[in-house]
DNA sequence: GATAGTTGCTTGCACAGGCAAGCTCAATAC
DNA sequence: GTATTGAGCTTGCCTGTGCAAGCAACTATC
């Protein structure tokens, strides 16, 4: 590996600026990096079996837990835009889709007639309990079932203080 | 919160498969949900971050760090194609902006006519250099930063066994 | 209560990504 | 040699997302 070609020794310039720069990445991100590796691996799998075993983006199941998780199965399109981490736009084209789709119902909020109300379905509640045991199994087997207890409480610990 | 609304006691329904449904997810899948959480704030705060002051897409950055790391400062396309997660159809567009913008050279490669070699350009390797100094400091406030080294282990050692 | 500002949502536009089809070149079989 | 298969890359088409503009309804101030 060719290093400060055509240099005399001493002299600093542009090259040597990158071979720094990669020296402290090597350095400082190997955890990041690592963190980010797993996290893609374990994504990419959980959304290709879900998409393949239930016909079901993993999106779309996320938002089916989130409004299965609150009382009444029932949230305004402004709270799920919270906890989906999208734009709003985007919340309310996923959602227009999954309403087509049968797993929700968009009706106006009674409360505020600018505001959506989205409330599950028996066909989106049938859809999130037929998915939920393939895909735990799946997070077990990627995830927490590749630690032992003791791991698992460190990494409970290290995940809030990182929140 | 009204659970198994007109049902006797003892009935099992879609609406209880639904209960027993959230439960599991209740107790399973905190954890996997803190990890999906940290990751996305820690992402979206460093692609900001990236693209305000540097005016860089994050993937864009990647790119620059796979290319800087090998020797010649030149990869094949299909190698970063292994590096990056990304489909062929997108490392091909994202590498031909990139060339576009003049970070980077798309040059045939010598070895094999079909193929095209990414060589990183000063205009890139410059942009890399102004970049990392910022982007590790953030990683180091949102991430690397808010550990002790016993946690640094801990976490390194956990990540190993999920890769 | 009118007026101004804000909020919740939708829509037009632009752009990035995946898939599949296609093209060129390489490798292997014969 | 020729033929077949496959690898590396590009391109057309479709989908999904963000941004910004727009619209309707709510809130606050006067």
């Amino acid at each position: 590996m060719p290093k400060n070609q055509g240099r005399e020794p001493g002299h600093t310039g542009p090259t040597t600026d990158l071979d720094a720069t990669i020296a402290r990445l090597h350095r400082e991100t190997p955890l990041w990096q690592a963190f980010l590796s797993v996290h893609r691996h374990i994504v990419e799998r959980l959304a290709e079996q879900m998409l393949t075993d239930h016909r079901l983006p993993l999106d779309w199941f996320d938002v089916l837990v989130h409004l299965a998780d609150v009382p009444g199965r029932r949230l305004r399109q402004r709270e799920l835009r919270d906890r989906l981490l999208l734009s709003e736009s985007g919340v309310s084209r996923l959602l227009v889709r999954m309403a087509e789709a049968g797993f929700l119902e968009r009706t106006p909020a009674d409360d505020d007639r600018r505001g959506v109300a989205v409330a599950l379905t028996d066909q989106g509640a049938a859809a999130l309990v037929a998915a939920t045991g393939s895909h735990l199994e799946l997070v077990a087997g990627l995830f927490t079932g590749k630690l032992d207890a003791t791991e698992v409480v460190a990494l409970q610990h290290i995940l809030a203080k990182l929140a």
